[in-house]
DNA sequence: ACGATTTTCAGCATC
DNA sequence: TGAAAATCGT
């Protein structure tokens, strides 16, 4: 990268009078336009205090802050604010959580328990897809800013109806367990910011400079958030690229870009099109390639680097030849280069395709790390440990009660706790209120009254606790009293996945620990965990990386394998039916341009899939590349189909062959 | 209430 | 194919 900026980095970091929008090209440099406007903005006066950084995820947030305190000083980045939209949504109701109709201490349910809450609420016996499609038009309504009762007024159909009604009770429902989902850290604040003047105005003071990262992934609730906190005076900096929008499947809305010029009429564009990253072959097939797709501002990068070494294209016979030519390659290039492991990057479209690469490249010795994955904080055993500090914040959770309850078992089953929530209903209380209540108490069987009892008790002395301990011996302390270990050698039989659990709990253990320092009280703690979701041991240190296009985004290697180039895969089939090729071509595009100096491509004839072995194609998007720049190797699959049955030493031609 | 067995169903995965 | 959910049986 170069030294000092280009004439556009320099545009879009000295333009701070009128609103602007940075098209950042892959491997433009936007991130450091990031870094160093928010250097410019402390120069010309601004105070820390009120310039905001806006990313989409932690990782994201915290790698900024990094890069911000090595720029200016570390005293001067302090008081800057640098969060994900939901952790300032959450700021927001933290602060005005009266206006929002919420008390202190309040819950934020992850998609799981949302889920399982509104699943209550919903008529039964529905399966899960319907369930999730009446649980996704609740997600719509907060994203268009709808309540329920303008939801309510605005449906034309009876199904409509039905669906306006159910997420009213689901609204009161969280209301009643004092408790938001992650949709509301952005519909509540922008809600609050659109009718309350007042709190506008106190917002708007505060946040006198914004920045956004990332900019086409927001959904038009953060769009209508964004709006109301930068108001008529639009001092923000959107950085975005319309190419690298894959995210639409989750609600990602890139129309924003477009919307920001109507909304702002003294926008102001900056095009980054110098990219610093890719050879000129590999940028000039990503440009081919995103040239399919419809534009609305045309930008053309171009690099200064070398043409670099051909593209090639590997035709293989199925996943498991493709994964052994991959590692195979991988293996010799690193000796042969002395480069280290993580310079090399497998990218592929599906998790699933993860295993046969980590197969062949353990059986090679080469060190690998997968990105993505479960995520920390989605574990039974941290959401187990996490909902009984909910439930120390917040009694009325019931969400966490009906969690904490039952984890480790202390003879409560769905009988008991349903007569539970039948009295606490009654009696308007929340299940642990309930659960201690003397009139509760004698409307229950004696055993079952009596576990619920002590369960309440034992949560009590907990609370006292907590006044005099840190949030982290606190957390030790709940593990251990709870009996939680236990529990984990009575429900987990392989001996390896206990002691695999017991290690995230003692990540967490150590993440509280790290966390609470300075900070101490319970309330914040337990906020800031509910939107974290990856671990932040997540190091992946010298090893090459295996990723899903979707997670490579933002990171760049010197060797970059895509594998599984085949219709069906990328383009995946249900984008092809529902015409969302542009988005996989995009895909494509953040895949090419991960690589520095070399990329390969490969496809299989076949692939197992779902236990079939089936015929594969290559991808539609290989005839999209200029041809001169790609060198395709590999064996011709006609003849290698025949060659597979006749190959003795071959373990899978075998399985194959019965099989096929 | 819980473990064992059958059935189902496959994308990407942020906060 | 294989993991997770649903159902069965004690």
């Amino acid at each position: 990268m170069a030294l000092s900026l280009n004439p556009a980095q320099r545009a879009a970091v000295n333009q701070i009078s009128d609103p602007l929008l940075v098209l950042a090209g892959a491997g433009s440099g936007k991130t450091r336009v990031i870094i160093d406007k928010i250097a410019y903005l402390l120069h010309a006066g601004y105070q820390a205090e009120h310039v905001f950084a806006i990313t989409f995820t932690n990782k994201a947030a915290r790698e900024m802050r990094e890069r911000v305190a090595k720029r200016v000083s570390r005293e001067a980045a302090e008081p800057l604010t640098i969060c994900t939209f939901h952790a300032l949504g959450l700021k927001l109701l933290q602060v005005e959580h009266a206006a929002a109709g919420l008390r202190r201490g309040f819950s934020i349910l992850d998609a799981d328990d949302a889920l399982n809450l509104f699943k209550e609420l919903a008529p039964a016996g529905l399966n899960k897809d319907a369930l999730q499609l009446l649980r996704n038009l609740v997600s719509t309504a907060k994203d268009e800013g709808l309540s329920p009762a303008q939801a309510i007024a605005k449906a034309l159909s009876p199904r409509e109806l039905e669906a306006a009604e159910l997420y009213a009770a689901y609204q009161r429902r969280l209301s009643n367990f004092n408790a938001v989902d992650f949709d509301d850290l952005i519909y509540l604040p922008a809600r609050l910011l659109d009718q309350d003047e007042a709190l506008r105005g106190r917002w708007q003071a505060r946040i006198r400079y914004l920045l956004m990262d990332e900019y086409q992934d927001t959904n038009r609730a953060q769009y209508r958030m964004v709006k109301h906190l930068v108001g008529a005076r639009g001092a923000f900096t959107a950085v975005g690229d319309d190419d690298q929008s894959i995210y639409s499947w989750r609600g990602a809305n890139p129309e924003n870009l477009k919307d920001l010029a109507r909304d702002f009429p003294a926008l102001q564009v900056v095009k980054l099109e110098q990219n610093y990253r890719c050879s000129g072959r590999i940028l000039r097939v990503a440009n081919a390639l995103i040239a399919h797709n419809p534009h609305l501002i045309e930008k053309r990068l171009w690099s200064a680097h070398d043409e670099g070494k051909p593209i090639r294209v590997l035709a293989c016979r199925d996943e498991l030849h493709e994964a052994e030519r991959v590692a195979a390659e991988i293996f010799h290039r690193q000796i042969e280069s002395q480069s280290r492991w993580h310079e090399f990057a497998v990218l592929y479209r599906g998790n699933h395709q993860a295993r046969a690469l980590e197969q062949a490249l353990r059986l090679l010795g080469v060190p690998y790390h997968v990105s993505g994955g479960t995520a920390f904080f989605e574990r039974s055993e941290i959401k187990d440990v996490l909902a009984y500090l909910r439930l120390l914040v917040n009694p009325d959770d019931d969400a966490a009660f009906l969690r904490a309850v039952q984890a480790p078992k202390r003879e409560i089953g769905t009988t008991t706790l349903e007569k539970l929530a039948l009295c606490a209903g009654s009696k308007h209380l929340s299940l642990l209120h309930a659960a201690a209540s003397m009139d509760v108490q004698q409307q229950l069987a004696a055993r079952p009254g009596a576990a619920l009892m002590q369960f309440a008790d034992q949560l009590e002395r907990w609370r006292l606790a907590a006044a005099s301990l840190s949030a982290g011996d606190l957390v030790a302390r709940v593990i251990s009293e709870s009996h939680y270990d236990s529990h984990l050698q009575a429900t987990v039989k392989d001996p390896v996945a206990i002691g695999y659990r017991r290690d995230n709990l003692a990540e967490l253990l150590r993440f509280v620990h790290a966390a609470a320092k300075g900070r101490g009280a319970l309330v914040d703690l337990q906020a800031e965990l509910a939107l974290l979701s990856f671990s932040e041991r997540d190091e992946p240190g010298n090893a090459v990386r295996l990723s899903t296009l979707h997670a490579a985004k933002g990171l760049e290697f010197a060797h970059v394998w895509l594998v599984g180039v085949e219709d069906g895969n990328l383009p995946h089939e249900g984008s092809i039916n529902e015409g969302r090729l542009e988005e996989e071509r995009r895909l494509m595009y953040v895949a090419i341009t991960r690589a520095k100096a070399t990329l390969t491509l490969s496809y299989a004839a076949h692939r197992r899939r779902f236990g079939e072995l089936e015929r594969q194609q290559p991808s539609r998007f290989l005839d999209e590349l200029p041809a001169a720049d790609l060198q395709r190797e590999g064996d011709d699959p006609e003849r290698d189909a025949s060659e597979r049955r006749d190959r003795a030493g071959s373990h899978l031609a075998r399985i194959a062959a019965l099989l096929g």
